[in-house]
DNA sequence: TTTGACTCTGTGGTGCACCCTAGCCTTTAA
DNA sequence: TTAAAGGCTAGGGTGCACCACAGAGTCAAA
């Protein structure tokens, strides 16, 4: 069992990070003392933390990373998967054009230049 | 001269837009009636605000485009573009690494269900 | 036992680029 | 002349995913 600082250390996620995904419900403590509420972390939680850090790099949101981890089975990942890799596909054809069209643009201001 | 309703339409900039800009010193007005406060924009404020929407799809921030539109001369301009094309080469690696990394993500939860 | 490091809660702030509203004044067409 | 349409300002709100801080309680090692 890991105090919030240890566990904040391990996985990347800072302590505020942490509390807010308890509050999100997104990750909760494997135990949370009584007595002074200090919040208790496992190898559970970890698996879980790590997975979340995946989906937070695959641009995922904090709503979206819910629906997952509301359903214990995960039975919603790939699906959530998927739809990420079609929208990082989308955004990498939109960046492109745009860096066409400031190819474009730039040509067309040295050619003005020109005349 | 166009009043502000007319001139959003003809750029496809809303209202507020166009005042949150003049507020920016980003796109002033042609003319502002002292009488009323009224705002009015000609065809030299249509050229800038072109400008500065192929800026935004480019994905220059408020802050970029004023150093451009502070100098009369454009100087900035194009090491502006230059530097929003590098960054969107960037993001576009970051992208298609994600991608990448989605792709084996699926294929690592497939395998483990074969087991 | 002390002391320093840690934890808690609750609340407010951040950045960006707008959008929206209320309340008032002005223009314009009928 | 009147009424709708449009303009103005000032100020607050938005969304997202946190971060920061105060003030209080708690733990752990010397």
């Amino acid at each position: 069992m890991y105090k919030i600082s240890e566990f904040s250390e391990l996985t990347g996620l800072s302590k505020e990070t942490l509390r807010y995904y308890e509050q999100e419900k997104l990750l909760e403590p494997a135990y949370v003392d009584p007595s002074n509420h200090y919040r208790y972390y496992d190898d559970g939680s970890f698996f879980l933390a790590a997975l979340l850090q995946k989906l937070r790099n695959f641009e995922c949101t904090i709503q979206e990373m819910k629906v997952v981890m509301d359903n214990e089975s995960f039975k919603d990942l790939e699906s959530l998967l998927e739809r990420k890799k079609t929208r990082l596909e989308e955004e990498v054809q939109q960046k492109q054009q745009k860096i066409r069209e400031i190819k474009a643009f730039i040509r067309s201001g040295q050619e003005e230049s020109d005349t």
